[in-house]
DNA sequence: GTTACTGCAAAGCTTTTGCATCCCT
DNA sequence: AGGGATGCAAAAGCTTTGCAGTAAC
């Protein structure tokens, strides 16, 4: 609970409620793209009384405010992301661990389809298996 | 149902029931991305007996052949694509339509990450708006 | 005749909602 | 003080499963 942090937190706009704070701290550099279901165990460590839902409601607050990113990656589940740079991922299909791509690419849509869509963003997912996987 | 069809079904090794003909032919040049419900509601009206479970059963089973394509681009359910070669694409935030993008983008994994991954394949989600969409 | 598939209903997960209470600002 | 957030429980999707009956090969 750096004080850096708090100062930063207050800059989203929204109430810095008890619930709010131990999700942003769970959160703070975090890069293991945490489904719901983590965020919620991982805080009620911290807050026995917190609930599912509060645990939805901040996460779909921070996703308006820009502070965090949902990740359509894992066909299982939502999985989020609180590096909102741009930048890629990787899924291993077997235990849908979720790892980080900073690396540039040269994506744009094709010419003809820019005319009728409206393109607000792209993202790679690569899949695969991990090391700990891919040994069966 | 062109026998000409008729004859590539046969070679997905598995046994061609009505409801997997019926899911087949609707699946057929389709590049509309169908959720599941979409193929069960479609194929129900030329089989109205057929069932939800069926359906999964079915797209399962197409997939393990190789003839069918899951795709994770819409947070809210599975889409189904039976184009399988490779390719990309571009969703509607609003609608959720979901369009090809065939055109051919150098993605490679960093060597540092092929190291510990084996990559399987890799796919382009473009976001935006789609011209109905746009214009509020 | 076998084996694999279907249909039904029920269950399993993930995510959302309504609402009374509470508390951050 | 007021408005927004929480917690609970219930519901709403979407997807999967078990199993008895059935049909394709």
């Amino acid at each position: 609970m750096m004080p850096d942090n708090l100062k930063r937190y207050r800059k989203i706009g929204f109430k810095l409620t008890p619930q709010r704070l131990a999700v942003l701290e769970y959160l703070e550099g975090n890069n293991s793209h945490p489904s719901a279901e983590n965020i919620f165990k991982e805080t009620k460590k911290r807050l026995p009384t917190i609930s599912f839902a509060t645990v939805y409601n901040i996460l779909e607050a921070l996703q308006k405010k820009s502070f965090l990113r949902e990740l359509t990656i894992d066909p299982k589940r939502k999985r989020f992301d609180p590096d909102i740079s741009s930048h890629h991922h990787l899924i291993c299909q077997k235990c849908s661990k979720v790892v980080d791509i900073h690396e540039q690419y040269d994506i744009r849509v094709p010419d003809e389809l820019r005319e009728s869509f409206e393109i607000t963003g792209s993202h790679i997912a690569f899949y695969g298996y991990c090391s700990d996987c891919k040994k069966r």
